[in-house]
DNA sequence: TTTTATAACTTGACTAGTCAACTGATAGTT
DNA sequence: AACTATCAGTTGACTAGTCAAGTTATAAAA
């Protein structure tokens, strides 16, 4: 009984890293109230609103229900407005949200880029950004499809 | 504002792909009765026991806390046992942990590997975990010094 | 040999998610 | 108009983790 395919280990490695590096972010994040998670989702709705849920819940990879509960928090802590709009909710950012990341934004990112920068050339980070690209495209066609 | 270094970009592909994949592993391993956690904590008691759990914390980066209460399932499901031993608590499969392993590595590990292998070559496998091995080394290094 | 310290583990209170059953809004049919 | 279907979102019950305070086992000092 052998545990090692290479794959194998790439999964691990990639496990462990976003694992930690998550947990970090999140530590990181503190100070501005905000989780990794929902930094992710603002970042999100910025770039993509006005939106619905089903919309956001896929592009953050979370259940309908989770997106639900998601928003509801961002909603309280007045991040974020959802309007029934048609037969759907679509969600905006609040001049609220805005400052947030205004502030949180430009931190994140720069704290997020110093994992591959400190270790990693340009083309080094170009060709990693290239194979997770395929990697992930790929494991998005393997997926039931959803119809 | 601008919000795409490539750094960032590598993240945000890293933080879906593992997500994702780790769901349908999740599906994936229903099975066996096993969740991605538990089949990943069961490979590292295999390969390191007799282990404390403190040790096994740290490898398979949860806290001290969680892996209590992991442990705690796994035992009552008869997979592992814990004996006082000294100061600390030694982890070891039963024959039960032994036997759900036994059936659910190699396909689990097929599984796994078949993320990589279906779109990167040998070479790009190899290459996407070396960078990635120097990448999580990296970031083990930034956590605060632990004393 | 009681007291004190400390390392390893557990536990109560909490958080953020999952799943699947349910509710509400709109549309199409009779 | 009333009935049915369907899609978007919500919610109850649950799971797996976090954090920090509390236990327990051993060692060291008084």
């Amino acid at each position: 009984m052998q545990n090692n395919t290479i794959g194998s280990l790439i999964w691990l490695r990639l496990m462990r890293f976003t694992n930690q590096s998550n947990q970090m972010s999140n530590a990181f994040l503190k100070r501005f109230g905000l989780t990794t998670a929902q930094f992710d989702a603002l970042m999100q709705i910025r770039a993509y609103q006005p939106l619905t849920q089903m919309e956001l819940a896929e592009k953050v990879t979370v259940t309908q229900g989770g997106i639900s509960r998601m928003l509801e928090r961002l909603e309280k802590e007045g991040y974020i407005v959802r309007k029934q709009d048609w037969k759907t909710k679509t969600i905006r950012l609040t001049e609220r949200g805005e400052a947030v990341l205004e502030l949180a934004m430009p931190e994140q990112l720069a704290f997020q880029t110093s994992f591959f920068e400190e270790v990693l050339s340009k083309e080094e980070q170009q060709t990693l950004y290239t194979l997770m690209t395929r990697v992930h495209k790929h494991s998005q066609k393997k997926e039931l499809p959803h119809e």
